[in-house]
DNA sequence: TGTTCATTCTATAGAACTATAGAATCTCTT
DNA sequence: AAGAGATTCTATAGTTCTATAGAATGAACA
């Protein structure tokens, strides 16, 4: 028997139904989405997909923590790292918009289909979703601490807030591959820093790095 | 035979269906609900329930219109209305967020479960949406003309925003009834005006009601 | 009271879907 | 080349669901 290396057949077949999955949930729905959907998406039959997966609701399971998991664990390198405020906040923003690109549509299956999940099911994604919600309102806490935010600033609003706003990209991101991400990236950060409203100095030290605002051009809605 | 009147039976059950089913999808997803789920809420039979929709895809169709149509028409007298941006931005983010409490689940179906319609059942739909973010558009054109944005500003993306960041309070304001409406109004409108930044003068005008900030108290994700 | 139309019910055809069992095929290793 | 184990296939039992047809009940009114 082959060494149970990353690799070996079952893991990248493995591999493979997970995303395929990801991506048929993610276009019709865990309901919606027929095992044999997924199973032809991935090039076998119906039957087959019950060697990868104890059931359709595992598979969600599955795909929901690919989803996530990661987009958590760099949010724990950025939270931990010695970066000014406003550089762990755009890193935040970074990291979980270009999670809806390279995460092949999980994050979106965690975010709209996890609920179909039983609560037992649902445990280690509701932890890793805390963990990261806290750890993004310790941001805030600490910029406020270190005077870079106003001190009255509701951290809890906050990080909900930013995590909502970049979910609500998300599904535009998802829908339209084209959308420029940096520039996006850039505007959310100025939104969340700045506000919109008409200011004589912009920033302490000066710098307008995250200044400029130009049209996002998109057709679909 | 009755006159045409809004309150014959026949249109208060119809209301009540669309209720229900507005319910039922806002729980379970439209793929995830059943006639027999909608038809048991509303207290009839499942077959019974055809009689008010000629199908369980046009039931979807009616629940997401009745879930954006008089948001829709808000926004339209707040966009013609002559209050000064900041009022019209308030009253924005006003009108969506108490729009998940008031309409039933119906904005959170239209929201979530309106890409199953088929294109052609889904273009009124669209076109109403597309009318609500142009109309927000232009709110945030006239506050840069006028000066009270940066001029800078690129209201496509500051529309989008908006609209995501109040969705994204809309889930959590569908599951968790006690939340605090007025608070969440008054710091989204403030993060969109001034975003968290220390600063050292707050509004030109000198006044600073939308600058509080103190927790909001939750214990569900 | 009997008639008419509106509303709801029962019953079911027909389709789709999940999950399992056991056979078939493929891929190593020896 | 044969054997062993891994992977995929076929076939199907059993369930659930949508939508329709026709019967039954209710309400308004002549």
């Amino acid at each position: 028997m082959e060494e149970l290396a990353e690799n070996s057949r079952y893991q990248s077949q493995k591999q493979l139904a997970i995303r395929s999955a990801a991506s048929v949930f993610a276009e019709k729905g865990f309901h919606g989405a027929s095992t044999k959907d997924i199973a032809e998406r991935m090039g076998i039959k119906q039957g087959s997909l019950y060697y990868y997966f104890k059931s359709k609701e595992e598979a969600l399971g599955e795909v929901c923590l690919f989803g996530i998991e990661d987009y958590v664990q760099r949010m724990k390198s950025i939270a931990s790292s010695d970066q000014p405020f406003e550089a762990k906040l755009m890193a935040t923003i970074t990291s979980h918009l270009t999670s809806y690109r390279e995460r092949n549509e999980a994050l979106k299956v965690h975010n709209d289909e996890r609920l179909y999940l039983p609560e037992d099911k649902r445990a280690k994604l509701k932890a890793l979703g805390s963990s990261y919600r806290q750890q993004l309102e310790r941001i805030f806490e600490e910029g406020a601490r270190t005077g870079a935010l106003r001190d009255t600033i509701d951290c809890h609003f906050a990080a909900q807030a930013v995590i909502g706003m970049c979910n609500g990209w998300g599904d535009i991101i998802v829908r339209e591959p084209e959308l420029d991400l940096f520039d996006l990236i850039q505007k959310c950060t100025d939104l969340v820093l700045n506000g919109f409203i008409e200011r004589r100095k912009t920033r302490r030290d000066g710098s307008d790095a995250v200044e400029q605002q130009r049209p996002i051009k998109s057709n679909k809605d």
